[in-house]
DNA sequence: GTCGCTGTTGTACGAATGTAAAACAAATCT
DNA sequence: AGATTTGTTTTACATTCGTACAACAGCGAC
């Protein structure tokens, strides 16, 4: 039996290969049919390779869940942060950019949903989950803040939470049924819906966000 | 070897023991560990019996999604029904009633997660949820629609269904991470935040909704 | 060029999985 | 009470799973 050919990579790469298969097998497969053989084969490795690189397959498949959390949180921190932009504008980008791709993504929804499941089993699946919910949370009241101040209004760190709290509600829920994809409605009415309601939850005039929005045949 | 004794039971009562046993199951196991042997232990029965009532271990999980669903929307339609209550009284309890048990639930956030995490891989799930979220978003606008009225607002379909999408966004988001109880804020403080947005994206006067919330001391 | 290190492969194994089908027994009917 | 039906248990089996481990080979050091 003659030996496959193979090429021996950095530590690093040969890592998030393995992560991003487990992701990909987890994403189009389910959880419980992403074995071993699947994701081995998906990184072009060979199965013993796992426990090279990871205690054992579920601590592989927790560590593929902090890395999307880290993927989705190191997008979200830069969104809205160009220079010149208004803090109404930089607070509008960074809504609007959950409801278009890469952030709207079935693939994307359904990891998330996935793992969300796994957090009352696991309790390293419920730290994961409330630091990147924290991180979201503080992105969110980070922007809410000087609108509220630019505009005049109470915006005292208790008020800025309990506001990022709704926007985020808002935010996951628009994203989550905006990403599955399930035909009801247009997905790309959801910008326009999400900045109408941020901003009536923030109580701002109106057209203060939504007058941020791209015009639809602009988008890339 | 002497064989274990067991009775019969009706065919809707071996099979709703069946369901629950699955959910029960899946969401304090997972999916992957949800067997069937597992499901069939909880149920009170051999394993054998499962092939009895269903043509696969697979057709049952997906029959349990819909009975999930199915409770769910009914308590939902249950919700805010009082024949006394006035529009925004019924709308405010509607809203409200995501947030106090049994709907707010780590268990049933953590099933209904699970299952949307297949939704991409198996097209029979795609269905249950896209009529579970279509009555769900149906029932909303049906109790929207004469708030606006009684406000003198305009409320063509077009206008309760846009603000459906969002409300229901909002619960979506806000029962989720008020469900997976990750201890970030206190999740009493939800139906406030819930309804003070709401309040705020129909543009209704403030405590049109905030006023009927049920005082913290007097909740069961 | 060849030596040594170690990343990588291939194979093997026990346990667990879903399922098929035969044996049994509880409830119903006569 | 005996016969019949069929819901239920039990045993068995092929398959797949995660993992252990020995053999191999790519790559840098010298």
């Amino acid at each position: 039996m003659t030996r496959r050919a193979y090429s021996r990579l950095s530590q690093d790469q040969r890592r998030t290969d393995l992560l991003e298969a487990t992701l990909a097998c987890v994403a189009d497969l389910g959880l419980d049919k992403a074995g071993a053989r699947q994701i081995a084969e998906r990184a072009g490795v060979s199965a013993g390779l796992i426990r090279h690189y990871f205690p054992s397959k579920e601590d592989m498949v927790r560590a593929a869940y902090a890395y999307l959390m880290g993927q989705m949180t190191a997008a979200a921190e830069d969104s809205g942060t160009g220079e010149t932009l208004t803090p109404e504008a930089a607070l509008a980008d960074f809504i609007a950019a959950n409801f278009a791709p890469p952030s709207l993504s079935g693939v994307k929804v359904s990891l998330w949903a996935t793992f969300i499941g796994r957090v009352r089993v696991d309790p390293a699946y419920a730290d994961i989950h409330r630091e990147g919910y924290r991180e979201f949370l503080d992105l969110l009241a980070a922007r809410i803040h000087p609108v509220l101040v630019a505009q005049g209004r109470p915006a005292d760190p208790a008020q800025c939470q309990r506001l990022a709290i709704a926007l985020n509600g808002l935010i996951d829920g628009l994203w989550i049924e905006g990403s599955l994809g399930h035909g009801l409605y247009d997905a790309r009415r959801l910008p326009g819906i999400a900045l109408d309601a941020a901003e009536a939850i923030l109580r701002l005039p109106d057209t203060t966000l939504t007058r941020h929005m791209v015009p639809e045949d602009e988008r890339t």
